[in-house]
DNA sequence: CGGCATCCTTCTGGATACTG
DNA sequence: CAGTATCCAGAAGGATGCCG
């Protein structure tokens, strides 16, 4: 058995496995059915209203588990909630702009998995 | 609405959605609590038995689940299982062995989410 | 409109025991 | 050793109803 075969730097180095906990934030971050969805849509439109978001997510969302993405990620400052007077909007934070070059990644690995995959 | 703002190459493009899909099959391809360990590990040992990878992987996995990830991992070719007279070995494909630069980059992204979320 | 409360189903993962 | 079979607990997601 040789050292860390991932190559990240990090403070500490004596195990390995704190990397795998970086790495999944990550994968937290983006896993669950319907987390790339709202970030999808809110590159498309900027900015978006609760009810909005769910008419326009296809599939359908219940209130309840679109509440609970939206909280978590805010949370991870993907999205920032705004709310004047009234209106409820949603919209991403700069570093949320920035999930749409770590999902293009990801569309292009898909890709690549596919082909390796069944070969189509 | 603009289109879609994720730009890879998809023979149909009418909708952006099926990006998504393919993104997802990387994440699913990692998700789950012990898929990296199990890479992590096979990327140390290149060759490793059932039960070497289950006493070796910290935190402790039950039979069941392992076999399971491995069945997995192996339908994703990701991990090549071969079975010499009685003794059963898994090892990883060259594609599995890509896994490293994929892991790796999730670490990196995991490293700059941190500091964007709490500044550590 | 923007949710929260409640209840229900499905999916992961775990504990334990057993088999070839 | 390399699993499979059973049973079980917790989390994620969904359906519906209610509230300010």
């Amino acid at each position: 058995m040789k050292g860390c075969p991932i190559q990240a730097m990090l403070s500490s180095d004596k195990d390995c496995n704190q990397k795998l906990g970086v790495a999944k934030d990550i994968l937290d971050l983006l896993n669950g059915k319907w987390k790339m969805e709202v970030i999808l849509l809110l590159l498309q439109y900027d900015k978006r209203r609760f009810k909005d978001l769910q008419t326009e997510i296809p599939g359908g969302v219940s209130a309840k588990v679109l509440s609970s993405v939206l909280k978590d990620l805010e949370e991870h400052h993907i999205v920032h909630r705004s709310m004047d007077d009234v209106t409820v909007e949603y919209e991403l934070t700069a570093y949320g702009r920035s999930m749409r070059e770590v999902i293009s990644n990801l569309v292009e690995l898909g890709l690549a998995h596919r082909k390796e995959v069944i070969g189509k």
